[in-house]
DNA sequence: TTAGATGCAAATGGTTTGCATGCGT
DNA sequence: ACGCATGCAAACCATTTGCATCTAA
């Protein structure tokens, strides 16, 4: 990472309407609809290329991706995808609030399919990251922001080692 | 931070004789002797630059500093320092557990002069960084780690932003 | 004296940007 | 058609590395 560009804070739901009720019909279960609707529900453009990235982000169930990753998912699955457009789509989806982006310092930015509530658990060795489910790590009484600042997320990061390397 | 060294875990204390006891004499509240006998206990070898930047990091109290903000300072302190002496510096710190790397996946790495149980705010807007006092956030039970791994550590990043923005 | 430190500049590598071309609405 | 999207390549920037020169022990 080069820039600093805020982690997107809390979610910054839709901009446009929500749908009232999710009743989709025979849409149920076909991914790719899904992803066309998720687009248009958050106010991007389905291109082929964002339905493509969401339709391997969003069918496999949660994920950690990082920009490379996804590109070469990408071109393995003959979508002509460039690096910028990974990089651009990444943080669209980011803003949204489709993705998480998370924190591990690493050399890489990971972003998180998983937007809910829940922390991580990073493998030093071998740069890999995975879901803490959400009960699994208490942060007990959140502290006292400074005057003038609340709260906008709070990363709980859980590093592991090999045992006795 | 561009290629991905393991952040220093749990605190790979001296490989040389820990002093038996720290009577120091007239030398107790001088930086400089402190600084120099902090590096022989760690092994590494106080030289001149070693020492200016060991001084310019504890001689404060508790800081967060980036290997620019560090160099400047030494710059400024009139110390002829480079920049890649600075970043190897702070990792050779990091290493021997005199400083502390914090994950905030800023563009930038972070190094915490306060190596006790903390955790830290961030404030977005400002990519400040802040020590939250150890009893301010409670991580309930820790997570149990897959098979073969142990907790190396926990990072507790709370992430501010301004009020209403 | 000599292993370890330092400085410089060049290389690295993830990420971003500028701009011309393409495509969804 | 209009304007956002995309692709490409160059730009960026924090960080690392290679190597010649120094320096603490």
């Amino acid at each position: 990472m080069t820039q600093s560009r805020p982690i997107a804070p809390g979610v910054p739901l839709p901009t446009l309407q929500p749908r009232p009720a999710p009743l989709r019909g025979d849409l149920t279960g076909c991914p790719w609809h899904d992803v066309k609707e998720k687009l248009r529900e958050v106010g991007l453009r389905p291109t082929r290329q964002r339905m493509a990235l969401g339709w391997i982000l969003f069918a496999k169930g949660d994920r950690h991706v990082t920009a490379e990753m996804l590109f070469e998912e990408a071109t393995h699955a003959k979508v002509p995808v460039s690096l910028a457009t990974v990089y651009n789509t990444l943080h669209q989806f980011t803003e949204v609030g489709l993705l998480r982006q998370v924190a591990v310092d690493g050399s890489k930015a990971y972003f998180d399919t998983n937007n809910t509530e829940h922390h991580h658990f990073f493998i030093e060795d071998q740069n890999d990251l995975m879901d803490i489910p959400a009960s699994d790590v208490v942060v007990g009484k959140p502290p006292i922001p400074p005057e003038g600042y609340e709260i906008a997320r709070i990363d709980v990061v859980v590093r592991l080692r090999r045992k006795q390397g």
